[in-house]
DNA sequence: TTGAAATAGTATAAATAAGGTACTATATAA
DNA sequence: TTATATAGTACCTTATTTATACTATTTCAA
């Protein structure tokens, strides 16, 4: 209920893991899944998902990888949940199945419904919020981003 | 993923029917099953719950029904999801399990986990937005509000 | 006083989604 | 040519959500 999968938790834990490389440098999967004791099919199936999604590069081959494409100030936690696990909705239609659309095409043509509009600008603000929630924040607020990085040793 | 389940929006439909009644006025279960084609066990179901939590009063018996027990402006979209699926929380414990422990101790307790922190910071950001938004904002921007209320035909 | 209508409580079944695994194919460095 | 790594896809298992069912109790009213 109103909760994030478990692949947006891997996917955000191996972006914070690229983020903080060397530019240029790869890390693999296997590499992220052992630093974190994730299981490592899982991992590369993340991995895969935000390769096709164009948040990262790929290597092939021996000591191949992935590499970020792009700054963490311009990731944001919407988009990354998105790409891993399909479109945001807070909710499908409640009261009535419309055959043949989409579910957000069938809210606004039931006129009756009564929550239609209201959930529809709940899922607005919400996403908002998460797409103001950038992955450069993201591992500003990490308990380990001190060890890695160079300049905030007094952020707390 | 970050949706919530039918049953909040079964209860938000409940809520807003019976927050449209005349005070001290009742509704069965059936009567507003019937009025927004859901399954009337289903409706039953959660008005059972509001009642456990608190939102509504029931009235037993031939001629019962269920009333409103708090003004629309002090019930908020949060605390209405949570009676109905029980405590939001934005993820599991992603890359180990506690024995023993709720989840949201977990979290505190595992000093390297890198999300563990951003995750709480979204939650509480969710959850903010979410308890400003009353069920009396809901019903206001409620397709059919202006069909049974008396002042703001012109509201939009 | 009896029956119909309603809620209370609980249990369970069915459907859907999430979580996890496995396998084949392809690419690359050593 | 072998080991390592990603690509793509299919599948199985488990958990959650959704829906239904049943028994008990309360109340009105005929
Ligand atoms: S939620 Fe889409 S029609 Fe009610
Ligand atoms: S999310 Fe709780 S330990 Fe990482």
């Amino acid at each position: 209920m109103l909760s994030m999968t478990k692949k947006t938790g891997y996917g955000l834990i191996a972006m914070i893991h690229l983020a903080r490389l060397p530019e240029k440098k790869l890390a693999s999967a296997r590499e992220i899944s052992d630093a974190y004791g994730i299981s490592l099919s899982l991992m590369m199936n993340v991995l895969k998902k935000l390769c096709a999604a164009g948040y990262v590069e790929s290597v092939r081959g021996s000591r191949g990888g992935y590499r970020m494409l792009r700054p963490a100030e311009e990731i944001n936690f919407v988009g990354l949940m998105e790409a891993l696990e399909g479109p945001m909705k807070l909710a499908e239609c409640i009261t009535r199945q419309v055959e043949g659309l989409g579910s957000e095409m069938a809210c606004k043509l039931i006129s009756q419904c009564p929550i239609a509009n209201p959930i529809h600008r709940v899922n607005s603000r919400i996403r908002e919020v998460l797409s103001g929630v950038t992955l450069a924040e993201i591992i500003e607020d990490t308990a380990g981003s001190r060890l890695q990085s160079k300049s905030q040793t007094q952020k707390a």
